[in-house]
Formats: C-alpha cells, structure tokens, sequence
DNA sequence: CTCGATCCATAACGACGTTTCAGAACCGCT
DNA sequence: AGCGGTTCTGAAACGTCGTTATGGATCGAG
C-alpha cells in the first residue's frame, strides 16, 4: 500500500522535548519551525504533520509546563498544619518558576505570539491553584480564617505569588529590591490578612 | 548644503501615536513597521531615521504607556484616610489596566519579542508603585501597620494588585469567577495583613 | 518487475525587520 | 539662472519567519 511513517509518536515526542529545551534555554525568540525541525534532524513537514501549527505546538508544551509545574507542587510535602502548608507551597511556586523562567512565561505571558491559550486551557492553569485550595479549605475547616469562598482566598493568594514571580522575572522591581529577603514575610502577611483573629 | 528633513519630529509625534492606537485596538500583531508606516502616510524609512530601530519604537510606546498609568495613579482623589487611599489606588490599577489591556501587557509582559525593557526603564514601571509607597508611609506613621519597610508592603501590595489583573486579562482564572465581585475584599486582606491589630 | 498509492524533503509564497542604493531635492555659489 | 555637491528619501533587496505546494522517492500488491 504506502510506505512505512517516519513522522511517528517517538518523533511528536522529541520534538516536544526539543522544544521545551529550546525555549529554556535560548527563550522564545530561538523556537522556530525550521530550527525545531534541523536540531532533530528532520524537515519542517514532519512538524506540520505531527502538530499542524507552531500554535499547536507550543500548546502541547504549555500543557506539559503546567503538567510538570502542576506536579512540583503537587510533590510539596504537607505538615497537617494548613498555615505551614499554604507559606510551603508559595515558596515552591517561587522556586518552580525560577527553576525555569522562559517556561514560566509561555504559561502564563504570551511570549509566544503564535500561540494564545483557548478557554478550554484554562484548567490546565488551575492545576496550580488546587492544592491552594485544599490547604484553606483546612483553615477555614479549621476556623482559622473570616469565613468565605475557598476559592476566592485561594485565588488571592495565588495572586499574590504569581504577582511578585512576574514582576520579579519581569525587571519591575526596584533597583536593589531582594524579593528572596521578603518573600515569605509577603506570603505571611497575605494569609494574615484572612486570619478570623490577628497572631 | 542638503534638503529639508521630512522626517521631523512632528512625524515623530504621529508614529508613537499611530502605534500606540494600533496596539490598543488591534494588539500587538497588528504593529508591524510596514503597516505602521502604511497607515501614517510615510515609508520604513522614515521610521528606521526617526527610531533606529522597532525595539526603540516600543520602548517609545513603553514609556508613554508608563507615564499615563502613572498618571491615573496620581489623580486619583485622596482621602487623608490611608487605608482608605491604598484601596482606591488599587482599583485605580484595575481599572486602568482593562481600560487599556494591550497597553498593559506591553508594559508587563513581553508581548513584542523585539522589545525587552532594559534595566533602566525599570523606574518607569515604578511610577505605578510610588503613589503606593506614600500611602504606605502614612499609614505607617499613623502606627496603622506592622512597622516594615514602607517599599517592602508597597512591593507586595502592588504584586497583589498586579497578580489579579494579570490572571484575569491573561484568561486564568477559574471559569466563572468573577474578580469584579472580589476584587476590594482581596485588597482588604492584603492591606489588612500588615495591620498591627486586627480590625 | 511494474504499478499505484503514500509519504516526505525541497522549494516556493507572502510577510516580517532591517539595510542598501540610486536618484530626487535642496542649498550656496558663480 | 544654472550648476555641484551634499543630504534625504522611497523603493527594492536580503535573510528569516510560518506555512503550503510539488515532485520525486519508497514501499506493498499483483
């Protein structure tokens, strides 16, 4: 009938692995099509038949960034102690976007302009504000904090991370500013300022 | 000796203009130097002579868009009242940020992959931070807050503040929340945890 | 071994940022 | 007025981008 497929699943998976590493370490500027296509040894069409579009593309790397950022925090050890547990993981949110800006920044800036997250991304997103949300599920449970919506307090703090990581990562801050020095104090005083009663 | 410059500062003036309309109105993929220079009647030329090149045209953008957000900031009407103040300059800041989104993520994301902020525009994105720090000030002479350094809140109000609208506008936060309905209580909070004494 | 179907690398297309270049436009001078 | 030389200008060229068309290469079936 037809020849045997050369553009195949172990290809669909380098060059996403290819891509990944393409924008971690050159950023967003050295990911294109026919550099993808050259660094693993194929040609651009095997990229359009695998993927269809960079849009595509570099969805599939988003969804994995967040699969893998997801997974961080996921790995986050809890104390039981539901304070502890929200201050942990905003550090591990830091860490895991420092680990890794240019991927950071296709997930949640638009580096890329090709490629513009669908309604339906959004939950890929939302990976990493549930295990927020669990933990001030145990403090409200706990009656540590004023009673409202778990989610608007997850979000909040979540907020609160993602703002300081991104003017971080962006330059914004202050000439000197060492956010490493005042990060956690930051993340207390955002839970603090949910606290039923002040400590 | 040589013939009169046609490209003056006046085209100048139309450029920036023309391209601070085709951002807001039709993002950051309609900015192209053709299409620029198409829609004000001039070649590419014109622009390379008067910007060298089109980094420098949207730092030129950048910093404009700087200035009138700075701007709004200032204007808005204060109180005496410093907590009463922080919150208002926090919904200032939304609302300046969705009147002009596009604008907003050429100031904080890096939407043009041929402009990244040098180190010394990062006073520029302070100008959103400065009509913070004084309320801060004020409310910490008023013996309202934690004794902290006045930047260190301001930094991290200004993170909440810019955490939110930057999930919101970047499509991330959970389907149905509706940030227009939390957004002052959030800003409560996290004013609220620098409090010295819980109110 | 031939045929026909299938796949794939090369080359092409339009658009981009940027630069080159030939000529047009102007001034001072005779 | 006419000329020279300098400066400025728009059009065209270059290399790269995402994407697509094409023609040849490759295989199983008969």
């Amino acid at each position: 009938m037809a020849r045997p497929k050369l553009h195949d699943e172990a290809l669909r998976v380098r060059l996403l692995d290819e891509a990944g590493r393409l924008l971690s370490e050159e950023g967003p500027a050295a990911l294109s099509m026919r550099r993808l296509a050259k660094d693993v040894g194929t040609s651009t069409t095997a990229v359009y038949s695998l993927y269809g579009s960079k849009s595509a593309l570099v969805r599939a790397v988003f969804l994995e960034a967040f699969g893998r950022f997801g997974a961080r925090l996921d790995a986050v050890p809890r104390s039981g102690e539901p304070l502890t547990d929200l201050l942990r993981l905003g550090i591990a949110y830091r860490e895991s976007a420092l680990a890794d800006p240019h991927l950071y920044s296709v997930m949640f800036g638009q580096v890329i302009p090709e490629f513009e997250p669908e309604p339906e991304d959004t939950e890929a997103s939302l990976s990493t504000m549930n295990p927020l949300v669990d933990a001030v599920q145990s403090a409200l449970a706990g009656g540590l904090l004023i009673p409202a919506d778990a989610e608007t307090i997850a979000v909040a703090l979540w907020a609160q991370a993602h703002g300081l990581v991104s003017l971080e990562l962006g330059g914004h801050l202050p000439d000197g500013f060492d956010l490493a020095r005042h990060y956690q104090d930051m993340l207390v005083a955002a839970v603090r300022g949910w606290f039923r009663d002040l400590a």
